[in-house]
DNA sequence: ATGCTGACGTCGC
DNA sequence: CGCGACGCCAGCA
């Protein structure tokens, strides 16, 4: 709160949220910025995954995608259909950029990590 | 310095 | 039911 370091760029809360989700599961970026506390800056959240790529770490930002469980932007991917082939490979079932059961492989920072 | 765009989301018409 | 516009934050020209 009064620590200067938690006051860490936005993006930083974000990479690391996105990197505690589990294998097989996936979120929203409403979610996210929701669970930071943005809330309607959804946006950001998407525009901080384009700089995951800058990060040290690895974010799994392909296990990011819109409210629509749609693959929006796997065209940022590097080749983009690693994104869907990365899902698929959770076991994830993804068919024409739409994940399937979405809502069952829904994963939810404000709930999971229990605020 | 100002303006536009961008991997979204929600409300309104 | 479908389409459009606004809001939000940050980076870049």
């Amino acid at each position: 709160m009064k620590d200067k370091r938690n006051q860490q760029d936005f993006f930083d809360l974000v990479f690391q949220v996105v990197r505690q989700i589990p294998e097989g599961k996936v979120t929203s970026y409403g979610a996210i910025a929701r669970y930071l506390g943005i809330g309607s800056s959804a946006r950001t959240v998407g525009w901080a995954m384009n700089a995951s790529h800058h990060q040290k770490e690895y974010v799994p930002a392909h296990r990011v995608l819109n409210r629509n469980g749609q693959l929006t932007g796997k065209f940022h991917f590097n080749p983009p259909e690693s994104m869907q082939q990365a899902l698929e490979k959770e076991g994830i079932v993804v068919n024409e950029d739409q994940v399937q059961n979405f809502q069952h492989h829904y994963w939810d920072p404000a709930v999971e990590l229990a605020l």
